[in-house]
DNA sequence: GTCTATACGAGGATAGAC
DNA sequence: GTCTATCCTCGTATAGAC
């Protein structure tokens, strides 16, 4: 066995957890500070205080702001696009638009910068995610159109765009991250509470299910 | 022959006159440039290569990077709300919200950048455009959730939530400008064509009134 | 693996010539 | 009113001690 003499910690932790734990800090701190600043107007230093950590430290395990800012980004792309995948062409509509929905606005909630982060890279054009969106997104989004489509076929559903009615649904129910400084203020409120995103869940499900005509109940 | 006065222009025009269209150039370019690379990653340098300016001129018409990003925030404001005037409780929201949705998407697709703009400056807090908010786009909000209260009691559409219509309705033809760049990838065309645009005016309209109980005729 | 000190460059802003 | 040269701060990244 290598290196034994070279730990100091009383806990018997492999260098790889070490490793492992403080990046998984710093992925997260940067997630914070990437979202509320953006890109270009975060700071190593900004999130070394965060994470209360030396800037060096920040360096040392992310080689350039570039790179940590990728892993971000890498990282919040699941989470961002888990939901799709759970509409399928053998759900009714309603029962399945319904949960997406809810899942989308309830992540919108949950997570919201990584909501920001991605709509602030495509907002200038996606230069880091452009690859990404091509791929993985597409995929997904192709996969989704489908079912729409299998839903018309079926009668299920009007002959609506399947494209556009996927970018309202993304649009609308994003809003309640990217845009929740400004609702808050437009509702007189510090912040969104649970009954306002709830609100927000039933008003588009009804223009959504009514929109295709698709009955509520 | 020497031009005897070949260091002025031979047109002759006011000092205020010079002034107005060379700081109008500057907002213009400027608008672009932090639309595209949003307030940090634009740089004073790229704005006055665009604009083809030395560095020094720009900042002779606007003092600081803030000011003149702050010209340019103000300048957009009245383009962004301009059309929410447009809707009154004398008209049917068949037609009202059918031309909102439509003035909206054009100004998407006309004016991209006043969106982005906007929409970057909301997602990070909206540091700069906050009182702005809390005053002139509250005072209109709240003129538009009048006018929708006034449809619903004389029974011209649902009882909806007029707060998380107006989210929905921006939010969801804002995204024809914000997130285009998306939309064209998954669209597969390098942009967006009239007949996008027409698609998700269409889309959007139908949701809308639809989903509202308005009849679409 | 952690941190201090520092090199180096980019970018905002100013002085002052023309 | 226009522009060159320059100052100076801030932020990324590295070197090297502990």
């Amino acid at each position: 066995m290598k290196n034994e003499k070279a730990t100091k910690k009383p806990v018997r932790r492999k260098l790889a957890d070490i490793r492992k734990d403080n990046s998984d800090q710093i992925l997260l701190v940067a997630e914070k500070v990437f979202a509320e600043r953006g890109y270009r107007g975060s700071t190593i230093a900004a999130i070394a205080e965060e994470a209360d950590l030396p800037k060096a430290n920040i360096l040392y395990y992310f080689k350039t702001k570039e790179i940590l800012y990728k892993a971000v980004l890498g990282r919040q792309l699941g989470i961002w696009m888990q939901h799709m995948d759970a509409m399928t062409v053998d759900q009714h509509p309603r029962d399945a638009l319904r949960d997406y929905v809810r899942n989308k606005i309830k992540q919108s909630k949950d997570h919201p910068n990584s909501s920001r982060i991605f709509a602030a890279e495509i907002l200038h054009g996606a230069e880091f995610l452009q690859e990404k969106l091509r791929t993985d997104l597409k995929d997904q989004f192709d996969r989704t159109c489908e079912v729409f489509r299998g839903w018309i076929a079926k009668r299920w559903m009007d002959p609506v765009s399947p494209e556009h009615l996927m970018f309202m649904i993304w649009s609308s129910t994003q809003a309640y991250a990217d845009y929740s400084f400004q609702s808050s203020i437009m509702l007189e409120k510090p912040e969104m509470t649970e009954e306002d995103y709830e609100a927000g869940v039933e008003l588009i499900t009804r223009l959504v299910l009514k929109g295709c005509g698709i009955s509520l109940l």
